[in-house]
RNA sequence: GUGCCCGUAGCUCAACCGGAUAGAGCACCGGCCUUCUAAGCCGGGGGUUGUGGGUUCAAGUCCCGCCGGGCGCGCCA
């Protein structure tokens, strides 16, 4: 929706008008307004007497005088004065805030919605862990972070499609099946060794039980048949002779697996899969992030994506043979070296499927993709976007969003994580820990880019440090005040305003006006974390007035006016939280 | 070694793409519950924005050097 009240907007217009009026070169520039943090530099300043100064040859503060003196008349402007170097300072008539009152009553769920998006659609990924275990407390950041980010941008109006890619084509699907299977002759009695760098969890048993109870012992070999020709462990060796043993091991097992059981390997395979994606899936919506589309990787081999995807890099004279691989000239689009797509021994690398899944989003719609990746990945990122740019696609169009590292911490001390030994905190451990508004809130309150210092007790805690508490608690303070009142909170739409006048009421109606725009930025900056101060600080602002006034007063206007007042901050904090994934209580 | 990211109060972090006196919370000190929820409010101390230069009316923000930290640099995903 589009505001009728959009206050800076229609302050730029004025002082378009008013530069225009002084000079015809000024009516060019650009007109750049900000809120002060200093309240007496008013509630909006404008720098462009200083940025114009330069080129119109005149004194700063003249100049401003001068675009003051050219403004038009209009009853949003309750002053306008000059200040510091050349800044125009404009208070706003608190007249035309309290109407803000009304808008946001009137908008109901939809206050804060912009056009600032113009419907550009975008596609965009996020979480895309392998269907291999669950989730871990990394990608709960991702998940928290993405969800917020499509949620913002949805309401500053652009279309965005959720997309979760599947890899369910690749080796480490064929890890976890291998992994699963071994369990499940171990179960079934047979001595095999189970390697270090298979699956570890427990989950891992749980699948191996599920087959053994629904085929019985048709999938068990002989411990002999099982290790022909797997090499041995070098565990004596340096640590990179001992990775490269570890992986030829289990791709020899990996081997043994598909030619001993046949199509029995599918069959484990596609249990394995199927109990992951619905673990992931299920996991990721008690965390309140849905999906407009998972994306298999093994379509893309499927029904031709992939073939065509290269095929176009191949005719394109993109791509060369060498050693036996298929490599695409990355260098010729800006990446460090050049990248094997086809390995010498048949397989595809991840890369190529990926350059097909990335083709599929634009040629599905997609104005602008955005993947969130984890800090690991970064370097894959000009490898992506040179392939975009080789597809012929606006590589400018490709944007990707590191999500750093999470870090836990109990009792002042970091929560020692090891992926080796399996007993890494999964995001279910952290939703059951701290609950699913705590998490919610606490992984969007960084930038992305920046590590996550995750504290567990403050997260948990029930008290005036948590942010999340501080921002529901205003929320249900206000229905509180409903309660007592027990009026009929339709009456309030048509309240008259006029009786907000103090500095407080000020403050919360110019905080109110602000969210639209704070929306937007959050959008357009992706940067959700813009939200959740704005959150705090409006909710900071309930609170000072909670205590300052008193809502319930004898003098009807005045009650009806502050009511209406605290009812428009309740729906703009529910809507925030709502955008953020994160409940707001009627009571506490 | 090379590339990217980061360095702001004792701690965790903001700062509206270059604006005015760098802001919150925690911690510390002092006040406020017979009045709509004290999970709250009010007040106080605390800073050479890692460091040295540069750009300009204006730099935490942009450019260069250095110091310190993180991550990446596979025919892995």
């Amino acid at each position: 929706m589009i505001l009728a009240l959009d206050i800076k907007s229609q302050l730029t217009d004025l002082i378009r008008a008013a530069c225009a009026a002084v000079s015809p070169q000024a009516s060019e520039l650009s007109i750049v307004l900000e809120r002060p943090k200093n309240a007496q530099h008013g509630d909006y300043a404008c720098n462009v007497a200083m940025q114009a100064a330069k080129q119109l040859k005149r004194n700063p503060r003249e100049l401003a005088q001068a675009i003051v003196a050219a403004l038009p008349a209009s009853c949003l402007i309750g002053k306008a004065e000059i200040a510091g170097a050349g800044f125009i300072n404009f208070f706003i008539g608190i007249g035309a805030k309290q109407a803000v009152v009304r808008e946001v009553l009137a908008a109901g769920v939809r206050y804060g919605e912009t056009d600032r998006g113009r419907g550009q659609k975008i596609s965009l990924e996020f979480v895309s862990s392998n269907p291999t275990g669950p989730l871990h407390v990394a990608h709960g950041r991702a998940a928290a972070f993405g969800a917020s980010l499509a949620n913002v941008m949805a309401a500053a109006g652009f279309v965005v499609q959720r997309e979760y890619y599947v890899n369910d084509a690749g080796r480490q699907m064929d890890i976890l099946t291998a992994s699963t299977w071994l369990r499940y002759l171990q179960l079934a009695g047979a001595d095999v060794p189970y390697p270090p760098n298979a699956y570890q969890g427990d989950y891992v048993q749980a699948m191996a039980q599920e087959i053994l109870a629904q085929y019985g012992a048709r999938m068990a070999r002989t411990v002999t048949a099982v290790m022909t020709n797997v090499p041995a462990l070098k565990e004596d060796a340096c640590e990179k002779d001992r990775e490269t043993a570890r992986d030829a091991r289990i791709d020899a097992l990996i081997a043994n697996a598909k030619q001993l059981l046949g199509g029995d390997f599918r069959l484990i395979h596609a249990h394995a899969l199927k109990v992951q994606v619905d673990d992931m899936r299920a996991d990721l919506t008690e965390f309140g992030v849905d999906y407009d589309c998972w994306y298999s990787e093994q379509s893309l081999y499927d029904n031709g994506l992939l073939d065509q995807a290269l095929g176009k890099l191949i005719a394109a004279g993109h791509t060369y043979e060498e050693d036996g691989a298929l490599w695409f000239r990355a260098t010729q689009f800006g990446d460090e070296k050049d990248r094997v797509l086809r390995r010498s021994n048949g397989q595809y690398t991840y890369f190529a499927p990926d350059i097909a899944y990335h083709a599929s989003k634009y040629d599905r719609g997609a104005e602008v993709v955005i993947d969130l990746w984890g800090p690991d990945h970064h370097g894959y990122i000009p490898r992506v976007r040179a392939a975009i740019a080789a597809l012929g696609r606006d590589p400018e169009k490709f944007i990707v969003i590191i999500s750093q590292l999470v870090k836990l911490y109990r009792e002042g001390q970091p929560v020692k994580l090891s992926t080796r030994a399996g007993n890494y905190v999964t995001l279910r451990d952290l939703r059951t820990e701290v609950g699913r508004d705590a998490a919610r809130f606490f992984y969007i309150l960084r930038k992305s880019d920046q590590q996550l210092d995750f504290d567990l007790d403050l997260a948990k805690s029930q008290s005036n440090d948590n942010p999340v508490y501080y921002i529901q608690y205003a929320h249900a303070r206000i229905s509180s005040v409903f309660e007592r009142w027990g009026g009929d909170r339709a009456l309030l739409q048509d309240a008259k305003l006029d009786a907000l006048t103090n500095e407080r009421e000020a403050q919360l109606l110019q905080t109110l006006l602000d969210y639209p725009e704070v929306i937007a930025n959050a959008a357009l900056d992706y940067a959700p974390h813009a939200l959740a101060y704005y959150l705090k600080d409006l909710a900071g602002h309930l609170h000072s007035y909670y205590n300052a006034e008193q809502f319930l007063v004898d003098d009807d206007a005045l009650k009806l006016a502050r009511l209406a007042l605290i009812a428009a901050v309740q729906q703009v904090l529910r809507n925030g939280l709502v955008l953020l994934g994160v409940s707001a209580p009627e009571r506490m």
